[in-house]
DNA sequence: AGTTATAACCTAGGGCTCCTAGGCGAGCAA
DNA sequence: TTGCTCGCCTAGGAGCCCTAGGTTATAACT
């Protein structure tokens, strides 16, 4: 009998490329197994179980997103460092839906992997250093981060729900909110100006 | 033996109240029936299986939000309606959070059940009644509600599964998105304004 | 009131899921 | 060559979704 060498890496690898083809609900034990070559109870000797395979495709995807925005926003400041993180972050979405799901699952990772993981810190750090250019301090710093994140994380979801209807292309609409954003950004309210219109 | 009256509406309820209690993925249809007093298998006569139960879950969600949405924003205009509209997405979504998350599914639902629902339709109507004041013409008007929806939504998303840390309340940062979109509104382009920092 | 028809709820069971327990044998170390 | 480790196996339990077919409560009609 070959073996099949199998890790924890190789199968969570198996569980993502499967959740971008077929949709993250889809993954299973036994079809994972079965894209490796191999029974569904010999994972359990990589993983835990199913949450902890989910988890571990969403601790990818983090990582790799992250990756990517990094690749896309180095050397690049103001609003084409804007841009270029919204658009990888964007374009990871399109690319990986799967994988993508898999990090808006309410978190039941392992702590202790979950801090081995780089990819949340380092998103973290990649967006306080787009907003480095627009001069903003705390707390508004993290106000701004929040309003980053939500605003991403929203269209993208929307859109890949199908969300928005046909009336015209998502694409016109994704740049005009980060138009928008980035006036924001620019004219950031440092105190309260209350205008009760 | 004594019958207990179900129809595909109580089906729903019990379904939602068990999303909202134990998670969505808690759902299943023998839980549903072991609340409603019944074996699993008396649930098919009303519902034609889990996926169609939780589009129904879905549909009531946004029938209830939608009225909630309605009913905060009735006599209001300006940035009065828009927090009004914005508070009133964020507390349905904090109150019922196994309902909010069944809308986020990917749509599988019926179509004739759906288009009976007056939910969605009406849900674009009230975005465009609050956008009313901020004097904007198609397709400024289409991408403006889209800007509104994903923020609304990403900001919920985030929150609820974690995504903030707890170093500062989100009520804050609520608070300044909202201040942002108004800025946004009241002073958006109607023209591209290339402005290439 | 008695009869009939509808349908609400039941039991039984198939095929799928996740997961555990225990066994065999492949491949490495001595 | 011998022996050990551990990677992958088979077997099986509990629970999931769902279908088929049987009972019987209830409503409708004479």
């Amino acid at each position: 009998m070959v073996r099949a060498g199998l890790t924890a890496e190789r199968v969570t690898l198996a569980a993502a490329e499967l959740a971008d083809e077929a949709g993250l609900d889809q993954v299973t034990m036994a079809r994972v197994a079965s894209r490796l070559g191999v029974k569904d109870a010999s994972l359990y000797s990589h993983v835990r179980g199913l949450e902890d395979l989910r988890g571990r495709v969403a601790l990818l995807a983090a990582d790799e997103k992250t990756l990517r925005i990094a690749e896309a926003t180095v050397g690049r400041a103001g609003k084409d460092a804007l841009v270029a993180f919204a658009d990888a972050w964007r374009d990871y979405a399109h690319r990986h839906p799967g994988r993508y799901a898999a990090t808006q699952i309410r978190i039941t990772i392992d702590p202790e992997l979950a801090a081995r993981a780089p990819g949340p810190r380092r998103a973290v750090e990649l967006t306080y250093g787009v907003l480095r250019g627009y001069g903003l301090a705390e707390p508004d710093l993290t106000d701004a981060v929040r309003l980053l994140r939500s605003t991403f994380h929203g269209f993208v979801a929307l859109e890949s729900a199908g969300g928005f209807g046909h009336e015209r292309a998502p694409q016109r609409s994704w740049e005009r909110a980060l138009d928008a954003l980035h006036a924001t950004l620019t004219h950031w309210p440092s105190a309260r100006d209350g205008d009760p219109s």
